[in-house]
DNA sequence: TGCCCGCATTAACCCATGTTATTGACCGCG
DNA sequence: CGCGGTCAATAACATGGGTTAATGCGGGCA
């Protein structure tokens, strides 16, 4: 669980959910996977809005959120970003940044600019079609949470996004058993379910008293992932982890 | 105001707000605007969760939504389709439909196939450039929309949404002065902000009683649109729409 | 090693929005 | 031309989650 040991298996293991690389495509991942490394405290900028764009990241490790701001300050993460994961691909298309990245706790990043991107992907035709599978499960997530923050009660909200989270990490390798780290505050998680802080405390504790979750340490234990799947009204469809007749995995490898 | 006459135009005007098409760009827009036609009424379903992506569509005239159920029947607005839109250029990557999109009034759209869509771009990069940007728009609307659902009250997010799309109608030509056809219930509304049409029938009469909004026989009517902006705390950057120096104009031409 | 600050917890109170129900207007279809 | 169903308006009441404030823990930095 986050010991770095790894780190550069996180994005080939995620891809090959859609795909099945070759040695020369997951040779390029592990390229990209190397490119200049950068490290952030919890709550430090990663990019911030107005920003010309000019990298792509890649998470190595830790969680970082995209968040956008209301003028008086109130703050809303739109998305996370956990290890394996890739901040949009296509981004210098457009001329500034529109919102901010920040970390949500220790992370750890590769910074790949736009001519590393295309070195990896030029003649790699199978790559760019996963990283492309990504982007859009990436967009189906971002709908997911509009139906999150729009209809969802506080205690379904929340247990939607953990098992979101879960799910995420399991696929980039990074649960043991029922288990995960987690590293964010109930701050960030009530900025990314749209509660209070206050709120968020009490539905952790409510979801703690069903037995749904078991928190310590800043390590998550969900002891019966179905429950707590049915308490979030989560299925996974949404994350198209069954592309080739994959299936999700009852346990990680 | 949808009269339909000059309905081919739609995506050339609003793709020409990124990058200046050549005439060959404009011809294979023009091409992919006359792909087979196909009309709704409004609540029609145009695609259904499940379904295999078949066809790229592209809104003609009327509104059409994205959305998405919880088992229990809440079901949420994640996007708004307007004239000039396309729905999902990359869709064929996934396999399956995570979601629902229908008809949210009478409805025209163009179904193009794969082939025709690699047909229209394959020698016409800028014009395929331009759909590019599209979509990262589309995503940074998406954003937008989480921003709104998990953090304005009830009459800033009506306000938000209402200064959206009459921005997205103008950049399609789809006004006259400060005036548009709003063609969707409220239920509808109610739909996409995440109340209830109860508490959207509250919040329009809110606006109109400020003067912010004026409505009959469904046409809209915006006497002070910066008014309503700030009502909403609405503001266009992330609609993108200045990327070669452009700017929104104050009137549509 | 100790201090300080950020985070989680808890409590009491409040209000924005949801709920349920009724009515009337409109419109598309027969 | 009239009927039925959908949509909007309104009212009375209910509640989930927000607000404010106080407390104590714990971990990172000096």
């Amino acid at each position: 669980m986050g010991d770095g040991i790894t780190v550069s298996n996180v994005l080939i293991r995620k891809l090959e959910r859609y795909t099945r690389l070759s040695q020369v495509d997951r040779d390029a991942c592990h390229a990209l996977s190397c490119s200049r490394p950068r490290h952030y405290r919890a709550k430090e900028d990663v990019v911030r809005e107005g920003d010309r764009p000019e990298f792509i990241y890649l998470i190595l490790d830790g969680w970082a959120g995209r968040y956008k701001y209301l003028p008086d300050g109130r703050r809303q993460i739109v998305s996370f970003f956990l290890p394996g994961d890739i901040c949009d691909i296509n981004i210098f298309v457009l001329r500034e940044m529109d919102h901010f990245v920040g970390a949500l706790s220790r992370l750890k990043v590769a910074q790949i600019t736009r001519g590393d991107f295309e070195t990896a992907t030029l003649d790699n035709p199978r790559l760019l079609q996963a990283l492309y599978w990504d982007t859009l499960v990436a967009t189906a997530i971002q709908r997911e949470w509009a139906l999150n923050l729009g209809q969802r009660s506080a205690l379904e909200r929340v247990a939607h996004l953990i098992c979101e989270a879960f799910i995420r990490l399991r696929v980039a390798g990074r649960t043991v058993g029922n288990r995960c780290d987690w590293p964010i505050t109930q701050i960030a998680l009530a900025e990314a379910s749209g509660l209070t802080p206050v709120h968020v405390s009490r539905t952790l504790q409510a979801l703690a008293a069903q037995g749904l979750i078991e928190m310590e340490n800043r390590t998550l234990h969900i002891p019966d992932l179905d429950a707590l799947m049915q308490a979030g009204l989560f299925t996974a469809h949404y994350l198209h982890l069954d592309h080739e007749g994959r299936h999700i995995d009852s346990n990680e490898g």
